[in-house]
DNA sequence: GAGTTTGAAACT
DNA sequence: CAGTTTCAAACTC
């Protein structure tokens, strides 16, 4: 599309390049050059919306990721400009981000992404002159649309790099079949892209409308990058049918807030969108804000802007949900998580997605570069799972951006997507990762399931349909599961949401009363999320309209504890696939309390204990007594044995090995890390880039949530459990539901990642009660130390973040 | 659903 | 830093 479009946005792209902050980002970390985009538009992003302390938390962020600040920029910026921008950046880019990708373990798989890269950026630029043409057209008519549509453009090309060039080649692939899918109108299970692209297609001859969903659909894309093709033909395909539905439905609350949810949920996590959409109403997540502002504006505009967002909200349910199943079958447990970050994620998520995005980048990055390479190879197949693609390093990176998503989907709800998930998922309590979630497909499905509760009715019957259909699919058919079961209103199976979500972290429920919800008694707080219907708090301040107290007080504890809001359980590997690979067996713990507990009756077989409840093993750190955590003792007896299993396990799976050598050895290393001290100073930043690393990832955040967070350690923990069936306790944590699909690559990554960062954690804790002997993973592995320089490159970022809080 | 237990968070 | 209190989740009945 050489049309006058295309020269804009070649100015806008210049424009991008020109931007200080996109060579700051650039010179960053040489590792991803895309993620470099991704923060630059993460930091347009937060200089819109304060991202106060939030940012600075370490949870944050973990569980956002680049999504949102995408999104933001996107908003900002011409969004077509951008997309163009980005796609032609992207390609420049992508070849750093191959870079990346190949540092970390795909090198292979970096010429298909150039290759992709480059069908991409013309897919790309197609979308963008489209876009263009509708953000033109839009702005006349529907100006809202201009902005969703754009952006998601722009998210595609440009946002990351690594999703964009894999969303490109998805994209590319898709439109064509969209066209199809929209003649046949067929699959919808199997052709979510498809479908997407028809919806875009649609969009396209509709007008603003569709744009909306089309947008959506390339965020999705972005999001699902990796397995995009797959999981966008479910969304598109399902999006339309969804978007009838829904708009109808949702119409009223989403619009506005969509777009941010969509977003937070990409960053965050799945949370329910119609509790989000409720919440944001009011309320943008805390760090919703100007950007909101705007993309409210627009779409209020437009009457037609319930139904885009509808639709988007769909499509990023439905992306949210493909991503959830490809990357559930990465994370899984970041399945419920999701949800809850999704509706509730504050915008300290999305600091801690940016955060994650920077360290994610070189992880998420190279994960969602090897994603994509992955994708790509199963996007020729359309459907194909991802799973064990992932075994390779790439498993890994799903976390990244997809952890939310993984846990969006639990681990009960979708079988298919555990299976799926293999691949790499993270589960993070907070995540607030975590991660941050970036897409959050997970966010997807529950708000899906909230907003469409409401609308559930509507849509109720397709579900099972749907669920049906992707069941097949795999991945698909898990998120059609979620969404169905979210979609059905019933009480019940809310109430199984919720519990599950409560298990998983993701959808966090709190029952406070005298907190106000305001301390870190209150599970949503200190995941990092808005409290929103399920919860039962009494004076419940953690909403949207006191977003000023939240952050006030967030800062508060952040003063006090800088890692307040950090997983509990650190993965200790984020940083890259390759350390991770190289760490897994060295690295001593992959997933450890960031603290430790200090159980005293319990014998750390409850979930009295986070060690438990995280799915982690007891490590030197915890002062417990009598310790019998079925996950790892603090003598590490009991967790050897699991090891052992897994161990010969790994053999066959890489992945799982290295969770379970990761946990030998974290335990082992542990003791010995404890006696090494590891000396890696952990500051905040190196925590958060921890977070960010976290594959989850998130998490974060856990996605940072703590719990949520945590996520990577659950992982690890389920790893154990998993691998480690003998021992292991049925109950499993929150996190272990999840993880028990959880992901290989997860495993391998927090593995082989290194721990560095739980470690940092534990050190950083002000409190310090735990000792702080965990840097020694850090030190002691080498992936670790990999694992450093990535933060160290990703460091650069954070301060950035910060500031702009 | 109410009451108890538990351990983290907060406070002193 | 240690001890105590407060709090809410986890658990039990």
């Amino acid at each position: 599309m050489d049309t006058p479009e295309k020269t804009q946005i070649a100015n806008s792209l210049s424009k991008f390049e020109d931007s200080p902050v996109f060579n700051y980002i650039n010179s960053l970390s040489p590792i991803k050059p895309v993620k470099s985009i991704h923060i630059t538009q993460t930091f347009n992003s937060l200089s819109f919306a304060s991202l106060p302390s939030v940012f600075t938390s370490p949870h944050v962020s973990s569980h956002k990721e680049s999504r949102f600040i995408i999104r933001h920029n996107y908003s900002d910026q011409s969004k077509s400009d951008f997309s163009s921008v980005n796609g032609d950046k992207v390609s420049s880019n992508e070849g750093v981000a191959m870079d990346a990708g190949q540092l970390y373990d795909n090198s292979a798989d970096i010429p298909e992404h150039f290759d992709p890269g480059v069908s991409i950026e013309e897919s790309s630029v197609d979308l963008t002159s489209e876009q263009s043409r509708f953000t033109i057209e839009l702005p006349q008519t529907l100006k809202y649309d201009s902005g969703s549509p754009d952006r998601d453009p722009t998210h595609y090309c440009g946002t990351e790099a690594e999703s964009a060039l894999e969303l490109a080649g998805t994209s590319v692939s898709l439109v064509p079949v969209v066209q199809k899918a929209s003649e046949n109108g067929s699959c919808e299970g199997e052709l979510h892209l498809q479908r997407i692209c028809q919806t875009e297609q649609n969009k396209q001859a509709i007008g603003c409308d569709w744009e909306g969903l089309i947008s959506d659909a390339a965020e999705l894309l972005v999001f699902n990058s990796p397995n995009d093709s797959q999981a966008f033909k479910g969304l598109i395909d399902t999006p339309l049918d969804l978007e009838a539905r829904l708009c109808t439905s949702l119409m009223s609350q989403f619009q506005q807030n969509d777009m941010m949810d969509i977003e937070k949920m990409h960053m965050a996590g799945p949370s329910r969108c119609g509790e989000q959409y409720g919440n944001e109403d009011q309320t943008p997540h805390f760090g919703e804000t100007s950007e909101l502002k705007e993309i409210n504006q627009t779409q209020h505009s437009l009457g037609n802007e319930d139904l885009t967002k509808c639709i988007n909200s769909d499509l990023s349910e439905e992306k949210n949900y493909d991503e959830g199943t490809r990357f559930s079958s990465a994370s899984e447990p970041i399945s419920n998580l999701h949800r809850g970050f999704r509706r509730r994620c504050l915008d300290f998520e999305m600091v801690g997605a940016q955060r994650r995005n920077t360290n994610d980048d070189s992880n998420c990055s190279s994960s969602m570069l090897l994603k994509s390479d992955e994708d790509i190879a199963s996007k020729d197949n359309q459907v194909v799972p991802i799973k064990p693609g992932c075994n390779s390093s790439r498993c890994m990176l799903p976390g990244i951006g997809l952890h939310l998503n993984a846990l969006a989907i639990t681990s009960k709800d979708n079988k298919n997507v555990k299976h799926e998930k293999l691949s790499c998922g993270r589960p993070q309590r907070n995540l607030p990762s975590p991660t941050s979630s970036l897409h959050s497909p997970t966010t997807g499905h529950e708000p899906r399931h909230d907003s469409l509760t409401t609308a559930s009715g509507e849509r109720g019957t397709e579900p099972a349909e749907n669920g049906i259909q992707l069941a097949e699919d795999g991945s698909q058919a898990s998120i059609y599961l979620l969404s169905e079961e979210c979609i059905q209103d019933s009480p019940k199976k809310k109430r199984r949401r919720l519990e599950q979500a409560g298990e998983s972290e993701s959808c966090k429920r709190c029952n406070c009363k005298k907190s106000k919800c305001l301390k870190l008694y209150c599970e949503c707080f200190a995941a990092g999320v808005y409290c929103i219907e399920p919860c039962a708090c009494q004076d419940c301040f953690n909403k949207p309209i006191h977003e000023d107290t939240v952050l006030a007080t967030r800062k508060q504890i952040e003063s006090r504890n800088p890692l307040a809001f950090a997983p509990k359980v650190m993965r200790s590997c984020d940083s890259v696939p390759e350390v991770a690979q190289d760490d897994s067996s060295q690295t001593p713990a992959s997933a450890r309390h960031k603290r430790g507990c200090n159980c005293k009756k319990s014998s750390c077989l409850k979930k009295y204990c986070e060690c438990y409840q995280g799915g982690v093993g007891c490590s030197i750190n915890c002062r417990c007594e009598g310790c019998k955590n079925a996950f790892g003792r603090k003598d590490g007896s009991a967790p050897t044995e699991i090891e052992a299993e897994v161990e010969e396990d790994e053999t066959e799976t890489c992945e799982k090995v290295t969770v379970d050598k990761a946990v030998h050895k974290t335990e082992v290393l542990n003791n010995e890390e404890q006696s090494r001290g590891s000396a890696l100073p952990i500051t905040p930043f190196q925590l958060c880039r921890s977070w960010v690393q976290l594959p989850f990832s998130s998490k974060c955040k856990p996605p940072p949530p703590r719990s949520l967070l945590s996520v990577g350690p659950s992982s690890v923990l389920y790893n154990g459990q998993k691998y480690g069936k003998p021992n292991i306790i049925r109950t499993q944590p929150k996190f272990e539901k999840h993880f028990q699909t959880v992901p290989e690559d997860e495993m391998p990554e927090i593995l082989r990642g290194n721990c560095s960062p739980c470690n940092g954690m534990k050190t950083a804790s002000p409190k310090s009660k735990r000792v702080s002997p965990p840097h020694s993973e850090l030190g002691s592995s080498p992936g670790r130390r990999s694992g450093r320089k990535l933060i160290l490159q990703s460091i650069p970022s954070f301060p950035s973040l910060t500031p702009q809080q």
